[in-house]
DNA sequence: TAATGTCAACGAAAATCTTCGTAGTAGCGA
DNA sequence: TCGCTACTACGAAGATTTTCGTTGACATTA
C-alpha cells in the first residue's frame, strides 16, 4: 500500500503538522478551530486535508471515537531535519554556511540568539569530536 | 503586466535559476544541457518554463540575437535570502537557532565549515552593533 | 421519536506545476 | 533556391495541490 516512507509535505500539509506539533494528537474540529485564527479555510477542507495525509502515511488517526483523532507519524524533529536538508541541498548546495548567511541576513538577530546560534555551534563540536 | 514583484520560485524554476546564476546570461540551449547533465529533460521543456518564467518576471530575456538570451531577474543573493526566510518562517517559526540544528543534524559537517560559522556570527555581530 | 447538530466520506472543481508534441519561422549551406 | 537545422510559440495533457459542497450516518436533546 504504502511504498514512500517520506515525501516532503506541502504547504499546507506544514501547516497541519505545526498544529498536530504544538497540540499533539487532535480532532479534525482542533485542528481547524487552531488554523482558523490565522486564516479563513473551510472545516471540509481540512478533514480532506488530513484524510489525504493519512493515506500518504503523513499522519496516523484513531477511529476509536467518532471524531478520529489524528497524529503526525514521524517526530517534528525529524520532519524539520528533513526540510532544513531539502533547502540546504536544493538551493544553498549543502553549504550550511551560505544557508546561514541568508536567514541572517535582512532580519533582526537577538544577541540571545546569536549566543544560542554559538552553544549550538560548540555543542556540535564537542559532540562531534 | 507584472503585479507581484517576488514569488517564490518553484522547484523546476529555482533548477533554471541555479543554472543562470551559474553561467550567467544563458540560451535555452544553454541551460538545457546543463541541466541535462543532472537529469533527462526535454528542451521544449526548458524553453517553456524560460517563457512563463519571463512572464512571471523572474527572468528577463534579451531577444536581440535569434536564440533569446535569458538571465534572472533578481540577484541570486535575493531570491537565496527569500527561501532561506521563508523556510524559516514556515518551519522553524523564525528561530534561526531551530534551523541551524535541524540543517547540522543528519549531515557531516567539517571543521572548515564550522569555523566559517562562526567567523559569520562575528561578522554579523560587528555590522549589527 | 423527531429535529438539530456533528462528523466522515466522496467527488469534484479550480489552480498550479511539469512535461512535451507540433507547428511555424528564420538562417545557412549545397 | 531548396532543404536541413536551430529556435520560438502555442497548446495541451497529466499530475499535484488546494478548496469545498453534498450526502448520509450517528448522536444529542427537546
Amino acid at each position: 500500500m504504502s511504498k514512500e516512507p517520506l515525501r516532503k509535505p506541502t504547504a499546507s500539509e506544514l501547516e497541519i503538522l505545526r498544529v498536530l506539533w504544538a497540540r499533539g494528537p487532535s480532532t479534525v474540529r482542533e485542528v481547524h478551530e487552531a488554523l482558523c485564527e490565522k486564516k479563513a479555510l473551510g472545516y471540509t477542507t481540512v478533514l480532506k486535508l488530513l484524510q489525504i495525509m493519512t493515506a500518504k502515511g503523513t499522519v496516523r488517526r484513531d477511529e476509536g471515537q467518532r471524531a478520529h483523532v489524528y497524529e503526525a507519524c514521524q517526530p517534528a524533529t525529524e520532519t524539520k531535519r528533513q526540510l532544513a536538508g531539502d533547502v540546504l541541498q536544493r538551493v544553498f548546495e549543502g553549504s550550511a554556511s551560505e544557508l546561514m548567511i541568508h536567514a541572517l541576513e535582512g532580519r533582526r538577530t537577538s544577541r540571545k540568539e546569536l549566543e544560542e546560534l554559538r552553544r549550538l555551534l560548540d555543542e556540535y563540536e564537542r559532540r562531534n569530536r
